[in-house]
DNA sequence: CTGTTAGCGCATTCAT
DNA sequence: ATGAATGCGCTAACAG
């Protein structure tokens, strides 16, 4: 790799003449410059932005941590991202804490010792992510969460308004007659999860129906131990409900196999709406009925308050947290039976 | 943020006694040790990894450009890069090429710039990607290119071995019965492309059948163009052909949309049979058979082959390219009429 | 307009 | 076992 002042000996200038053609914040004589710019090229020439970075202390990249890349919704979410930073100048480290919260640590201790300059963080499921977000905010970095949000700490955050949304999506099964309405949750340690789980129990009281303890199905996580717990709620047939809300997509996948594993048929035995989409619905049977969050733009609008905190100083930010929410969609297909009105609200 | 000299200040020792108990390459007595710790604690200090490598000339940073992460197929790729460059106490660097050329150009560069130790790339289609892959090999950088594979340079390389892989899928087409079977495919200026087309080719010919150009569907990666593509084949119904194969993912969503559109049933009116899962397909309906490829090991093995490039000193690699190629594995299920034995192969 | 120079934070000799 | 000093490649402030 060649340096600057190779580039500078073969140009036959000074390195700071070819670091002000690079930066182009000082002028720089034609002739000159375009010596500079031929050794550039015939050295293949690319700045060293570790030296830069320790000379200017910005390093101009983002970090982003996430919990799982191959769940469908987050690689729309760090593409969003990636756009909103790649506008501005900077580049993003997206990387797996694989929903582990030592991991996570790990994470975001190395981000920190790469100096990125602000992080976007969808917390992993667990108690100690709380200490972790508390950690970061102390030292400054600015930090935005998405999507889920560590309970009890004051800091940025984008997510759509997941009580609404979920309040919804339980209606539109609600208006669709039934009445015995199921909730399969996340760990509830999840801010989000808890949100869910109020705008399903809202919609409900709203209705007048009951919400017994029976109804409501925590689960972890993890897609196989959300089927056997749908299994096991299913198969005591005795007091089935006759519909379930899913609050995001791993659960979703994980109560359309319990249904199918049981032999049962949706929305005949039980009608399903999830959030996330769970695959392409205009092919594939059945097709589910979701609450789809606008991913892309989340990523997106987190970056631009990450960077706007960025060029704020940071310190700006201490009482004045930002909380956009954004609004989810309702996509109306076969699972939930279909709209109630012959004019569907779906694709 | 904390530098070493204030770790070193609080301990009360010098800067070389602290650098001495991170990294533990020179021994230090306990009693400084635990005071250096303790600031460390204290101070919540994260070493200048910029600076650390500024010196060392060593970042222990990856770089893996795909083209597309809501591709299902490389977050799966990126999981593996990622676990096995953490073993080697390496981090990855995964930028979105956007499938773009001018994008890839750029993205490169800036890896470069960070000063990545060595670049996993799946190529975005076009022609130049062959021009920018060579000159990242000429400037001695480690790359190892997946999946995608440039043709006509000299690059270590992993993915399925393609021609035996889609041999294998129209063979199963051939076996069910079917004579006249089209093929999808992306651009065939991509390698992996031309050789899934080989494969078709030489599954036909074995079986004595004929390939004419009509058969032989190309079209570009963006799965509209594909859908148009597909239906204008489709529609000219006098000889539709009884089978299709796709040659990714995308193509295969693609020929799935199309076959909808065109209110054909599959595997009844057509069979379909494409490279990469579609979705979750004991669940929805039709499930897809296709030929699935070891996404994860693909990205971990090339990892671990790119480690050892950048240990043994990279100029070793001349004249000595590695060329990995992974066995793909044949999903059978509906769409194409399933096993000829009743003993099927899928799950 | 162009050149010179002082660090940025750290790892690493080399003394002690 | 510990510390002092050097320089990695670059930017920015300053001098000319």
């Amino acid at each position: 790799m060649s340096t600057i002042k190779q580039v500078a000996d073969m140009a036959g200038v000074s390195i700071g003449t070819v670091s002000h053609v690079i930066s182009g914040t000082v002028p720089v004589s034609e002739p000159l410059k375009n010596r500079v710019l031929e050794a550039i090229r015939l050295l293949d020439y690319h700045p060293n932005h570790i030296a830069r970075s320790l000379k200017t202390r910005k390093t101009r990249t983002l970090g982003i941590v996430i919990p799982d890349m191959t769940i469908p919704f987050f690689p729309k979410v760090i593409r969003g991202a990636e756009t909103a930073a790649q506008k501005h100048g900077y580049s993003v480290m997206a990387i797996d804490s694989n929903d582990d919260e030592k991991r996570q640590g790990e994470v975001l201790s190395l981000l920190r010792s790469q100096r990125v300059e602000g992080i976007l963080l969808v917390v992993a499921s667990g108690d100690d992510s709380l200490a972790q977000v508390a950690r970061l905010l102390e030292s400054g970095l600015p930090v935005v969460c998405l999507d889920r949000l560590p309970g009890g700490v004051e800091v940025d955050s984008v997510c759509v308004d997941d009580k609404v949304a979920a309040e919804m999506g339980v209606r539109h099964l609600i208006e669709n007659g039934h009445r015995k309405i199921a909730i399969l949750t996340g760990p509830l340690s999840l801010r989000n999860e808890q949100e869910r789980l109020r705008g399903y129990k809202k919609a409900m009281q709203k209705a007048g129906l009951p919400v017994p303890a029976e109804l409501v199905w925590e689960a972890n996580l993890r897609q196989e131990d959300a089927v056997e717990l749908c299994k096991r709620k299913l198969n005591s047939a005795s007091n089935r409900p006759s519909a379930l809300f899913a609050t995001n997509g791993v659960m979703g996948m994980g109560a359309l196999r319990a249904i199918v594993d049981c032999g049962l048929q949706t929305p005949a035995d039980i009608a399903l709406v999830t959030f996330d989409e769970l695959t392409a619905e205009d092919v594939f049977r059945p097709s589910i009925s979701s609450v789809v969050q606008p991913a892309y733009e989340i990523g997106f609008q987190a970056t631009e308050i990450l960077l706007q905190r960025i060029q704020s100083g940071a310190e700006a930010a201490v009482g004045a947290r930002v909380a956009v929410r954004l609004p989810a969609t309702l996509k109306i297909r076969e699972s939930s039976g279909g709209a109630t009105a012959p004019t569907a609200a779906g694709t």
